[in-house]
DNA sequence: AATTGTATACCTACATGTAGATAGATGTCA
DNA sequence: TGACATCTATCTACATGTAGGTATACAATT
């Protein structure tokens, strides 16, 4: 019964040590110091590194999804939707120098295990496609208004959060992602 | 003689190594086998880590600083100048996985070295400055339209270029940033 | 001109700590 | 009893340095 309380707290505390340092900063000593059990134990969950990763990805991605698809279905209208969007993503980032987890490991990326690098760039797609349709969606219904095709606008506006958290958190500033990203979404707005 | 020569190679080993892999994944080892000379080597002309990672951002941000200064000299309208700030970035990312360094030391801001993370931020500082500018001057004569502050517009347009490398390097279509980069320009034209 | 001093740029060898991982023992509960 | 979860103990590899020595060059001293 321990079983998942302890696969939580692992999770919980990597995903929180991955935000904030990276992939590469951060250890399985570093984890089991915060959950109470000994590194062994760790890798009885999570045989290796990549493991642990792919299991951070998948959980982080799923919950996303979840929100996203949330959002959508309450109906409002594209700007809307994309400010909802900034919302999700600055309750990720909270107070202690966290960093979306996708944005943190694509830094980290040519040092990643495949299998975790893999997931990253599927977690990323996601969220392009998921902006993309809002897009579109403003642009049918006139709420947003932009030159370029909705899949590149919906690029661009994920790079502009991504690096909007970066820049935020090395000016040690993080009310100024919310001031960007929503004055992004103010941007385009009919 | 053998001296500058030694440590321009380590800057340039250690840069490289950086710009691709991070702060953390990049050891004296990695450069002293890319440079031929032993570790204890590096440790005789750079004392620690930080003061390497210090000498990087330096230099780093001396070379971008000049590369602005003759962009601005050669005094184009703010698109065209906006078009060479692009450029320029995109040189800095070769085609070999690299990230721009600033980009990079901003993923690894909570594990930096003090001293490492100031230079970071002032060089970020730096690039927010210079843009703030083009767009000030892009507003006055007429060939930028946008609704938020030069200032705020400069932050949202860095970003979206870090953010952009990102996700480029992420997806494996380092191509993406250009087209990306340019379309936030093209996006902002009268 | 030969000798000594001094600084530079290396080197080998080692110290200390951490990272990721494994083997095998122990406890615990259905 | 047996499966599951965790432990102790250990391994190999590597990271960041430090200690102390060597080779070379270029002065200044005699």
């Amino acid at each position: 019964m321990e079983e998942k309380d302890t696969v939580q707290n692992i999770l919980d505390s990597a995903q929180a040590l991955v935000q904030r340092r990276g992939y590469n900063a951060f250890s399985y000593k570093d984890v089991s110091l915060e959950v109470g059990v000994r590194g062994a134990s760790i890798h009885y969950h999570f045989p290796t590194k990549a493991d642990l990763g792919v299991a951070l990805v998948r959980r982080y991605r799923n919950y996303v999804e979840v929100q996203l698809k949330r959002i959508r279905e309450q109906g409002g209208d594209a700007p809307e939707q994309l400010r909802q969007f900034v919302k999700l993503y600055q309750s990720v980032v909270t107070e202690d120098g966290r960093l979306c987890l996708n944005c943190m490991l694509a830094a980290d990326f040519p040092t990643l295990p495949e299998s975790v690098a893999a997931e990253v760039r599927y977690s990323l797609e996601c969220n392009a496609v998921w902006l993309e349709r809002v897009f579109a969606q403003g642009s049918a219904e006139g709420t947003l208004q932009f030159r370029r095709s909705a899949s590149e606008e919906a690029h661009a506006f994920l790079a502009g959060i991504e690096g909007g958290m970066l820049l935020a958190r090395a000016y040690g500033t993080p009310r100024a992602f919310e001031t960007l990203a929503l004055g992004a979404v103010m941007a385009l707005e009919v």
